[in-house]
DNA sequence: CTTGACTCTGGACCATGGTCAAGGGTCTAT
DNA sequence: ATAGACCCTTGACCATGGTCCAGAGTCAAG
């Protein structure tokens, strides 16, 4: 029943090393020990840690996996305090969308047409030939 | 001519920590130094600014923007190098877009139905009433 | 008993893009 | 001469999500 923290991180393909941060962070509860200090975990964990590698998948950081967590969430598949977590989340993801989104505009424009002030001989040649001043140009 | 970083730095907008950081990350050129050690910057220094914030503002990484220099582009609305980065990072972006709307789309699914097996009294009454095993329901 | 596998702790380190502080030197105006 | 503003260097620190290491203790099998 009492796995060491070896077995738990095989099962739930994590490293040891990962388990003990999130021992830190205070994501995993910290389990108990046996005579010699070392940790004797019972089978929850296993869930919880699935928990959060669902919870991560999704875009939650581990901040806020902690949050969910400590509101006593058990289930990416429970409604209420996940629900409310993820349309903020939700919300922030869609500005980032539409940051990016703006970003990758001026990209393409910039790809497009080199803002029509390119100084490289080809555009200055374009350039004179149409009698363009600054309009967009193509190569 | 020669400007003391403090006037650069108020001129660019940029503090004079983050003008020695980049001097460190080598995106700027190391300025001459008076007989006691102060940074002597030409005017020149402003373009290079520009042009980092600039690149910036689009999305490169302070790596990349380094690597632009480091081909000699001057400004953002210069062809060939910078096209040709745009391109890559806007491949980027778009998988990072993509990424992010696949979460999105996920979290969505979230929060619309639990994913039909919440174990809340709310679900389970729902279910029960409906004859629903395991379908999405709306609360 | 010894070997090898396992575990413990504490702390350093990675990238990213800076910010801040300590402790000292310099410059300019009065 | 001296105050106040400016500059120098070195090095620590922020969040994020871990990884890796040294040095030491423990456990099971042969």
């Amino acid at each position: 029943m009492a796995m060491t923290i070896g077995r738990v991180a095989n099962a739930a393909g994590v490293s040891i090393d990962t388990l003990r941060f999130y021992e830190r962070q205070g994501l995993v509860t910290r389990p108990r020990r046996n005579f010699s200090g070392y940790r004797l975990y019972s089978s929850e964990v296993l869930d919880r840690l699935g928990f959060i590698h669902e919870a991560k998948k999704i875009g939650f950081s581990l901040r806020e996996i902690k949050e969910l967590l400590s509101l006593g969430v058990k289930s990416t598949r429970e409604c209420g305090p996940v629900t409310r977590k993820a349309e903020a989340k939700l919300a922030a993801m869609n500005e980032e969308i539409k940051r990016l989104n703006r970003m990758r505009r001026t990209l393409e424009k910039m790809i497009r047409d080199c803002g029509g002030v390119c100084e490289c001989l080809k555009c200055r040649a374009e350039r004179k030939a149409h009698g363009s001043a600054n309009g967009a140009h193509h190569h």
